[in-house]
DNA sequence: TACTCTAATGGCACTGCGTGCCGTTAGCAA
DNA sequence: TTGCTAACGGCACGCAGTGCCATTAGAGTA
């Protein structure tokens, strides 16, 4: 029964798993090797399987299809985030659990920088390659998504749903970003410095007021100075700071 | 030699230009109704072309793949969205304009609910039709994205790139929530009103403090009071202000 | 060592997408 | 009416992806 691909295979008989991550690996740079030389479009299936010396049958058994043959496992990687999320501390800002979990993606990419470095090139110049990685991030940004979503709603977000989908998708642009650069840098240049920096972006514009102020950031001209004299009647105290604090020019009112 | 899809043509002779778009319509209606009514998979593309009148290889000439056939022109909006940024005031906030500009394809969906309704109930089942779906939102984004790495960096912004790119993944998830929302509503709720509140987390997420500033907006618990003697030395009032803006218990101290 | 059981393999055939080619048809211009 | 041109339709071809099945390889058992 344990054949076509994306299954989880217990290692009894035949191949082992090992042997089949070896085997996995041996396809997909057969498949960049073929595809850089000759097109993606001039390679056929056949070509690739003989190269990683196969037959076409089997190719399918280990990718759904052509284009898959280039992209990493992300089921494994998804499965990391997941274990992430589980884990990981309710106390801790979830945007910042959530650029976490894209750490663990980058560090995937990471791994094999030649293999990433390839895949790229091939990524930026056939569109039916950038389709698929492009529905792959997709996947990732809904795992983001759900867990930002849950944990805004348990902080008591009204618009949790909303606010989830979209700081998901700037982690995962944060991510894209890093790693697009470290991929035209050649693999070449200093990635955890850029994410930070990214992170802290997206960390900034979707954490909540009460968040920013324990972190000590407020924005440059919350500062209001209040001059009021003691004899002052208390609704006009409250209502010149409102308009203070509403720019109206109310520092410019009389004491 | 005007022929294959994808294609600007002058209406000169044969089939004039409304009748190309009466006839692309066709087919993505019969399109969509035979997917519903039998599956993705098993319908054939000759089914599609003759529910259209027309013959199989007529269809491969207004769609470039049996998925594009239930999907908008989206070619028609992104030109649309480049009109709209240079045409846009230089002055006005960029993640408005990019708000815009998703605006204009929300629009687009909206003129047609009975279509991408229906069109929305395949791309949540049909896993091509969805990563399709999710190629045509990356292509927006990428155009939003050119315009705000454009404008920030117009602005001295020092990593314009990277707010640019996560700044038009934010527009574009938020224009994702709402239309979403909307088509799982079945077409009926109040969009507008949604994609207000949708535009104004994003908006305020990505703007800068003194723009943040000047649209009047400020997070919820900036307000300080301070009450104060005339007697109190200034250094101390400064400091006894900022510290209660870095919310370290200032409010507590004596006056 | 021999046997068994199971999963992986590879070949074969089949469906259907996408495309090049080409003859035919339909509308526009003189 | 006579070109002219673009869209149409049919045909054939290559190849991706899949179901089917006989064969092989390796682990466990006696």
């Amino acid at each position: 029964m344990p054949d076509e691909p994306s299954r989880s295979p217990r290692p009894r008989a035949g191949r082992t798993t090992a042997g089949r991550r070896k085997l996995r690996h041996a396809l997909t740079v057969a498949a960049i090797e073929k595809f850089l030389e000759q097109g993606y479009e001039a390679t056929t299936v056949d070509e690739i399987a003989s190269a990683a010396g196969v037959g076409r049958r089997t190719f399918f058994r280990y990718f759904r299809s052509k284009e898959d043959a280039i992209f990493p496992n992300h089921e494994e990687v998804l499965r990391d985030i997941e274990r992430l999320f589980a884990a990981a501390d309710p106390a801790r800002n979830p945007v910042e659990v959530a650029c976490a979990a894209v750490g663990l993606v980058l560090d995937f990419y990471l791994a094999d920088p030649e293999v990433s470095v390839k895949r790229y090139a091939l990524t930026r110049t056939v569109p039916s390659l950038r389709d698929k990685e492009v529905a792959s991030v997709d996947r990732y940004q809904r795992v983001l998504a759900a867990y930002l979503r849950a944990r805004f709603e348990a902080d008591g977000d009204p618009i949790a749903d909303l606010r989830g989908s979209v700081a998901a998708a700037a982690v995962a642009a944060a991510h894209n970003h890093v790693l697009r650069r470290w991929l035209r840098s050649g693999g070449t240049d200093d990635v955890h410095a850029h994410a930070r920096e990214a992170f802290r972006l997206v960390t900034d514009a979707f954490s909540e007021p009460e968040r920013q102020a324990e972190r000590g950031e407020q924005p440059a001209d919350q500062t209001v100075v209040a001059v009021l004299t003691t004899t002052t009647p208390l609704p006009d105290v409250v209502s010149r700071l409102s308009a203070a604090l509403r720019g109206t020019g109310a520092e410019q009112g009389a004491p």
